[in-house]
RNA sequence: GUGCCCAUAGUGUAGCGGCAACACAAGAGUUUGUGGAACUCUUAUCACGGGUUCGAAUCCCGUUGGGCACCCCA
């Protein structure tokens, strides 16, 4: 034979970096994680909304803040053929408070309690339980600056967490004040740091400038010793706030929470005021799973009038990484299904219509009827691990019956294909 | 965005300048209509593009993708 013809071979297609496929075999978990959130979301009492991906540029600058590293850095924005300038929403907050505003959704509940799940897109390199498009579970509550409503974030979030299993969550929590006491204390963390500037890593040098509460979390060790000098929030909250906090706490200890005040957690969303919190489990220690806070000036930043709000964002991604690392099994799992082999062409046109009648009747019927021989078909009845399997063959076809074969005892038993759902759901049980 | 590591069959690996190999998985089959065992066969232009070389999976450069840390964050 002639050599053959060297094809120019189309070019093979790769993901873009750090959009991962949820590939089937990871479905179990994914399905478990959203299922327990609408069952959580329920109970909790919170309505599904659902904000477009693509929003107006400036609702993220204004609202989440130009100067925050996901806006500034890791945005996914461009300029649409028809010259606006829009981004790839980096979070789900901001655009739940400009549909609100939008559509007056105070006066469809006040407060409003909302729950949205989708995907985030921010540009930095990916790392472990990070990537370029994630998807965060979000809680929000928006039209009411009670602390009850903090209160019931953490718990659903918690209830969330604790409904997929996952042990020994520790929930951090702060307040950062608000417009009248967080000025204050920014400024006397500045004369603190003013004269030991030198001292400083490079990068908390930067934030000295653009937001000095970040310096409290920095992890260089000369940084750290600094901190503990610093002055410390709670010492320069306003009495509103003080006391707000102070119910918070209560609240929390009154419900059995147990939490780690953490007087350095400040948030890089600037929308924040007041209380701010992230969760933590073991098998995924250095990644909040969840984190979220008060955000009663966002509405105003984006030109809205006041309405005081709290929420959290979930990160589904870190969430089923920390059930893998602690071993947790998918609570769903796909359902058993009936295996239905057919044997011959007669045999083969004929069993569609009985598989589709096993399926409108509820039963999950899985077949290969493309292969020939039984034997490859009962392979894959195996592989699923089928409980029955249906034989279908030319001579049930002339009887009008269907051979169900019990896998596990091999027991055989024909049966007329008019009493076939019934028999199939009693085996099912 | 910066830095470091990595890329051979579906998966996990070997080959380290001279014939691409192994295990498992998957698919087809082992006399007619019966799965789990065994056996046979099939499955890779070594991520892509370029360079060095008589010769490249192997060395070099670039691209893309993966991993990890930093920044930052869910």
């Amino acid at each position: 034979m002639a050599k053959q013809q060297k094809k120019v071979k189309a070019k093979l297609f790769q993901n873009i970096r750090g959009m991962a496929d949820i590939l089937p075999k990871e479905q179990d978990w994914w399905r478990s994680v959203l299922r327990t959130g609408e069952t959580v979301a329920e109970l909790h009492d919170f309505y599904f909304i659902e904000t477009p991906i693509l929003e107006e540029l400036g609702l993220f600058e204004s609202g989440v803040g130009q100067d925050t590293d996901v806006v500034d850095k890791q945005m996914y924005s461009f300029k649409t053929k028809g010259g606006e300038n829009v981004a790839m929403r980096p979070e789900g907050t901001a655009p739940v408070m400009r549909s609100y505003l939008q559509h007056h959704l105070g006066y469809f509940s006040s407060p409003l309690k909302v729950y949205y799940c989708g995907p985030m897109f921010r540009q930095e390199r990916p790392q472990q339980a990070r990537y370029r498009q994630f998807h965060q579970w979000g809680f929000e509550i928006l039209g009411d600056s009670d602390s009850v409503y903090d209160v019931q974030i953490m718990l659903a979030t918690l209830d969330f967490l604790k409904s997929l299993k996952l042990k020994d969550l520790t929930l951090k929590i702060n307040t950062i004040g608000c417009r009248v006491c967080r000025p204050n204390y920014r400024n006397k963390l500045k004369e603190y740091y003013r004269y030991k500037k030198k001292n400083l890593c490079v990068d908390c040098d930067k934030r000295y400038e653009k937001n000095v509460l970040r310096l409290l979390d920095c992890r260089e060790p000369e940084c750290e010793k600094l901190k503990k000098e610093a002055p410390i929030v709670l010492d320069h909250l306003c009495a509103a706030c003080n006391n707000q906090f102070r119910t918070i706490l209560e609240l929390i200890e009154d419900n059995d929470i147990s939490y780690t005040p953490d007087p350095y957690l400040v948030r890089g969303l600037d929308y924040y005021n007041r209380t701010v919190f992230e969760i933590f489990t073991p098998s995924l220690p250095n990644l909040a799973i969840a984190s979220g806070g008060r955000y009663d000036y966002l509405s105003e930043s984006i030109g809205g009038r006041m309405v005081p709000s709290v929420g959290v964002a979930i990160g589904i991604e870190r969430v089923i990484e920390a059930m893998k690392a602690a071993q947790i099994p998918p609570k769903i799992k796909r359902k058993e299904r009936v295996f239905f082999a057919a044997i011959g062409d007669q045999a083969k046109k004929a069993s569609v219509k009985i598989i589709n009648m096993l399926r409108s009747n509820g039963i999950p019927v899985s077949e290969t009827l493309g292969k020939k021989s039984l034997r490859a078909q009962m392979k894959s009845a195996d592989k699923i691990k089928a409980p029955i399997t249906l034989i279908f063959g030319q001579k049930e076809v002339f009887e009008g019956a269907v051979i169900v074969r019990d896998m596990k005892s091999g027991a055989q038993e024909n049966v007329i294909t008019s009493k076939l759902v019934e028999e199939v759901k009693k085996r099912l049980k």
